[in-house]
DNA sequence: TGTACATCAGTGAACGCGCGTTCACTGATGTAC
DNA sequence: TGTACATCAGTGAACGCGCGTTCACTGATGTAC
């Protein structure tokens, strides 16, 4: 994705500050008014900067986005590795404890507000389906992440002494696909459905204990 | 949600026709700009009207999206009104398929590009969810889905002779999830997930012989 | 360590386009006799 | 059925604001001696 050349000066620290913050503010200007009713001098104000240092670091906003995209795929990187490790040094958990521990891994830890978070990713994930140069891309970092995933929810379901009554990565995909759909009713409202239990529900039929 | 009153003069065949031609292009543009993106005057051109006209029909751009959240509740229950039908006239089938043609029920029927319905739907969704006024009643449109589509799959299990291991609005929670996670696949261009063998491995956990 | 200079990073004013919104208008549709 | 008039629906020009983008500038940071 960057188009990173052998003679580009590196970046300063301070330019890194810059950088980090505009992102950060945009984060939170994309989850309340959606990537393209995001206006460049809201962020900047949001990030405390004038629109001229904007310029300065990011050609326009739609390499502000691709940054954005890169910079949450580090993150999601660095938080899976973290889980993995979490999970290698853990002792005997629940099933279903072990299953949450895999997937909030993928939730980022950081201060950010969780919903703010979860507007601020859609729109991500809405922006890079449209545009065709970043779907290709943002594809194979989800791919990547359901690996991952694969990774840590098959030792946790070693750990707890079951295995799964479905293909791993069916299972995966279901265990993503679950934690979506409950975070998207949270999103709307929703408090009649209780998330826990339908999640309870699901590992309870992908899978039996282990012979 | 429509502040009807009885003294509103009734809306003319022509007006009827204007409003609905401007819905179904704001649709299109909507899903290619997403909604704070959209400006009226490229809808009023994909719906081949002056933007006199639009102001003419809606106060302004936030009225058009409450119409349209209202138009796409309709098409909904009308869909799925017509599955329920569909259903009860349906002789023997295989479980997946019964399944099948229940979730497909919820996918609007019409001349739509189904990429464009998706990405429509979820700028619906996301604007839904950040503006307050909004939210309740679409918490409650999908709610309403969800108890219909209860009814349908409860029908369809019963048909193929088997049913849930898990408690029926669970049963739907995780088959409108995999519906729309494998859709969100399709949407960034995944092709090596299989989406009806996700499917099917979902409904094979989650059902069994009926005694 | 101190001074002089060079480069870097962000400022803020300026420009101009595009878009939301308004409104006086005209052609189209409907109605009374 | 035809004519005269009223209302309705959409036109297109106009206004003005906000925003993206540029750029000459200044203060901050780094470097050479």
């Amino acid at each position: 994705l960057s188009q990173q050349v052998a003679t580009d000066p590196p970046i300063s620290a301070r330019r890194a500050q810059t950088r980090d913050r505009l992102m950060t503010a945009a984060r939170a200007v994309f989850a309340d008014r959606g990537i393209p009713g995001a206006s460049v001098e809201e962020i900047c104000e949001a990030a405390g900067y004038t629109r001229g240092a904007f310029y300065s670091n990011f050609g326009d906003k739609s390499a502000l986005v691709l940054a954005m995209i890169e910079s949450r795929m580090a993150s999601q990187y660095a938080a899976a590795e973290r889980a993995v490790a979490t999970m290698k040094t853990a002792g005997d958990r629940s099933p279903d404890e072990l299953l949450a521990i895999a997937l909030s891994a993928f939730e980022l830890a950081g201060s950010e507000e969780p919903r703010e978070a979860l507007l601020a990713d859609r729109e991500l994930l809405l922006h890079a389906a449209r545009e065709p140069e970043l779907r290709e891309p943002y594809r194979a970092f989800v791919t990547d992440c359901f690996s991952q995933i694969a990774a840590l929810v098959t030792d946790a379901v070693a750990h707890a002494g079951l295995e799964f009554t479905v293909p791993v990565d069916h299972a995966v995909q279901l265990l993503a696909a679950a934690h979506d759909h409950l975070k998207t009713l949270e999103l709307i409202g929703d408090t009649r459905t209780d998330p826990i239990a339908v999640f309870e529900s699901l590992v309870t039929a992908i899978t039996r204990q282990a012979n």
